[in-house]
DNA sequence: GGGTATTAGTCAACATGTTGGATAGTGGTT
DNA sequence: AACCACTATCCAACATGTTGACTAATACCC
């Protein structure tokens, strides 16, 4: 599956990295396109470890605990650039989507209720755009002094396809923000009219 | 989890329903919604089941297999509102988008890559966007004589929140499909330029 | 000196989701 | 007659994702 492409990707560049930087660099960059597990990183990384698709080594720190660095093999490394020449099997990203089953059963939840539910849709959506507006990852902050945190934090504020994912996490944002805020107008015209 | 809420949503009603059925309806009204599949919908039912918040009774048919009706228990109809009820946890949906995160490797692919990563999205949006048009939900028809499923389709067809998530998912896809068109011209403009 | 936060990694258990096959009758196609 | 598709249920195995706990060192605050 694609979280293990996602690691090999990571790990193919010449910089390796650890698994807790990995999940940073996950929640401040890729968090709106795939989310990971700090748990589920490191079982990842042991199995393709144990695939021989990754190497790792120890890197003592004076200050801290030590770390695990793990870089991509040349098989490892094939295996990725296999994987993104490859045709995707399909477009369509699974749908699992709490507050539109909510909305779903909406019928049997009454107005009052799923106008509660735009609200805090709202109020989520609102803070996920403005999130974007005023955001550069602090990746290189957080972890000064390595040179795989730096590139990434490079990567992301110049790299065309990242300004891409960005653009579309934005007008997705706008969309929804738009529809959540016509159907909430449309539920309390109804409830003026009647309450 | 919310799969279980869902069940015990639709078996709330006073027409019971089988497995079988359950799945069709997923597909055809709320799989833009909320994915499942068929052994897990099973399994899912027994798990109730074995809760007590639904039962099942066997019905047979004479020119078919016979089937498992389900239908939920005044203790299930209760667990079902109180998490209608409840403040959802959170207002994201997981993220998890294969064709996202071989874009954040764009760099890493080329542009050629890319721009045919995005024709192949834009083909499944435009479908997508289009199956919202011609769209009404075959459910009577494939289920004759079945009145959950007669019901099920007429709700589907004229409930306001049905419209409401209808009406989210015209706007996301087009949202999409102008945010791929523009950087596959970008993609392309560059392309000409240089080749 | 004691409590808490941060950095770093590991593990067990559980929950959820996916694949594929077994079973079984009906109806239609080649 | 053989094969496939549809209706229907169930199960085992595996893959993936989530939760919470545990270890360990350092730093920072009170």
């Amino acid at each position: 599956m694609s979280l293990s492409y996602a690691l090999l990707g990571l790990l193919s560049g010449d910089r390796p990295m650890n698994g807790y930087a990995i999940k940073a660099l996950f929640d401040e960059a890729i968090s709106h396109v795939w989310q990971a597990k700090l748990s589920q990183i490191y079982r990842e990384l042991d199995a393709l470890e144990a695939k021989g698709l990754l190497v790792s080594s120890i890197e003592e720190q004076r200050d801290r605990p030590s770390k695990r660095l793990y870089r991509a093999t040349e098989e490892g490394k094939k295996a990725f650039l296999d994987w993104l020449g490859s045709v995707p099997e399909s477009y369509a990203s699974p749908k699992r989507d709490e507050f539109m089953l909510r909305l779903f059963f909406g019928s049997l939840a009454g107005p009052e209720l799923v106008a509660r539910e735009f609200r805090g849709f709202l109020g989520h959506m609102r803070e996920h755009r403005a999130s974007f507006e005023n955001l550069h990852s602090h990746l290189a902050e957080r972890f000064p002094g390595d040179p795989a945190m730096e590139r990434a934090d490079r990567i992301c504020r110049e790299d065309r396809y990242c300004e891409f994912i960005r653009r579309r996490a934005v007008l997705l944002a706008e969309a929804s923000i738009a529809w959540a805020e016509e159907c909430l107008a449309e539920l309390e015209a109804e409830g003026d009219g009647r309450a």
